[in-house]
DNA sequence: ATCTGAAATCACCTATCAGTGATAAAGGCC
DNA sequence: GGCCTTTATCACTGATAGGTGATTTCAGAT
């Protein structure tokens, strides 16, 4: 039990994660880490060559970042990838409200989220590497059999999506209101939920589920 | 010339802009903003009663924040209020994408956006009080006159739209890519405004500009 | 039992930073 | 010129953080 490097290495990756959760990135340094793993801080820099390299570790935790399959199955769509039929936004809406509600029950990659804002950190730039991969997996996914306009900047407009669902939902956890919204509410995020799916229907094309019709966009 | 007190706080403000801008908000402590300054630490508790009071002055400095009028302007907009009579989509895409490239041209309003997604800090939680008046002001000018479809969310959709170019942006001043795409080009940011534009206009009615008929929502 | 190497701890150094009490210099005023 | 208030500086403390060399403890092999 006791003098296993393995389990050591185990309880000290373990407490950047309740230490993330619990006090936030400030609170991850060397001295905290290691008395919250109950551990020596020397064995941060054996192990991992130091904070930065523990960080990395971290970020390629499988449950720091939801997973492809969690976000889909959130959203309820078949994981199999079997095609629903429905249109590219109605593919993509769901999706999208499904990775800003796993988000927000995730409060650690929230703050990787929310640092990497602010600065470079050793987390954020691996976790951004993991987020591309993760992207590109999703993107093709969803993408598969569906028609796509060709005279928009599809890659383009998620990016500014998920921009934004990163952005309210790193406020959301400092309960901060934005432009008015309670962020930290769940009201305040279901209307920030129906925004994004007006944004994505109209964007995207197809009709905005509910909308009335005298404005909806057309020729007229 | 010397000794003069009035002075002295605006060379200790400037000092904090200078160094946000070129060290970041991480650099802001007492230390560096004295010696950045020229003067001595003690003067900054005397005159702000600390680091935080300074903060909250620096972020009611009128350079800091791009005003209402400079975002009307860069949009081509009349500062007048005159209503130029396009629809409500063709005032506002032309709105955010104003105060996207003022942004950019602000690293140290940038630096208080990013660390004010990190956590609270005097300065951010003072430049959101300023935020919310300007996004007050600016609906005001842009609503007045203009019909707004009543079965969507607007606040919403602008919180949104809001949160996306201040996480853009935020992002931009690191020069890392999202998404896959290159935030710190010109290139990279352009796409961005377009899918703005995009969004705006799928959302808030109205034409999307150069958008091919074929695809674009309607009741098909 | 004891030797050995891995695992883990201890004690210590240095740098940095926020904050404070005592002190010095400058300029108006008579 | 001498005095007093304002302005500004000096010198110090305490806390916290990252980082490292020397040392100890344990498990397994011989």
């Amino acid at each position: 039990m006791a003098r296993d490097k393995e389990r050591t290495k185990a309880r000290i990756i373990d407490a950047v994660g309740g230490l993330l959760t619990r006090s936030g990135f400030r609170a991850v340094g060397v001295n905290a880490v290691a008395e919250a793993a109950g551990v020596d801080k020397v064995l941060i820099y054996r192990y991992f060559g130091g904070l930065a390299g523990l960080l990395e570790t971290v970020a390629d935790e499988p449950d720091l970042w939801p997973t492809v399959d969690a976000v889909l199955a959130e959203a309820g769509i078949d994981e199999g990838g079997r095609d629903h039929g429905g249109t590219l936004a109605e593919a993509v809406a769901p999706l999208l409200i499904a990775y800003m509600r796993l988000l927000g029950r995730r409060p650690a990659a929230l703050e990787a989220v929310a640092w990497g804002v602010a600065e470079q950190n050793p987390l954020s730039d691996a976790l951004a590497r993991r987020r591309n991969e993760w992207g590109n997996d999703v993107a093709g996914r969803v993408f598969r059999g569906r028609k796509a306009p060709a005279d928009r900047d599809i890659q383009a407009v998620l990016c500014v999506l998920l921009g934004a669902v990163d952005h309210l939902m790193a406020l959301s956890r400092l309960g901060v209101s934005f432009n008015g919204i309670e962020l930290g509410t769940d009201g305040g995020l279901g209307r920030i939920e129906d925004a994004v799916a007006v944004l994505v229907h109209g964007a995207l094309g197809g009709v905005i589920p509910g909308a009335d019709p005298g404005v909806r966009p057309g020729p007229g």
